[in-house]
DNA sequence: ATTTTGACTTAAG
DNA sequence: GCTTAAGCCAAAA
């Protein structure tokens, strides 16, 4: 039984809590590929497990809200994590308080 | 099997 | 500080 990567990125996605988001390159880190960040961003499009992937807790290394095909775009995306606790430093996400601290 | 593409990241100008 | 270039990986056609 082997766990294809994008399995690991789903899993990693839906791991993150409340109120904290994780850049691209941290969950291809944590997948065991450190350089798959785009692969990882892919995967988001794809989105097989829409409804349960959190995929708008997931923004780009500068907190930038890229991507984001769903609902309002980037604009609903932030509204939604600034719901959930999640601190914007304007149009990005203040990585130095609310990026996610896995261990 | 090869080519294309994509919601990334880092380095350089 | 912003723009351009190159590097990287995985999935879909």
């Amino acid at each position: 039984m082997k766990k294809t990567f994008k399995e690991k990125v789903y899993v990693l996605t839906r791991a993150i809590p409340k109120g904290k988001v994780a850049t691209y390159g941290q969950l291809a880190r944590l997948a065991g590929n450190p350089r798959a960040a785009r692969a990882v961003g892919a995967f988001m499009r794809m989105n097989d497990d829409a409804p349960n992937t959190p995929c708008h807790r997931v923004v780009a290394a500068d907190g930038n809200l890229t991507g984001y095909s769903g609902s309002g775009g980037v604009t609903s995306k932030k509204k939604m994590l600034l719901k959930e606790g999640v601190i914007f430093k304007g149009a990005l996400v203040d990585l130095t308080r609310s990026q996610w601290d896995y261990s």
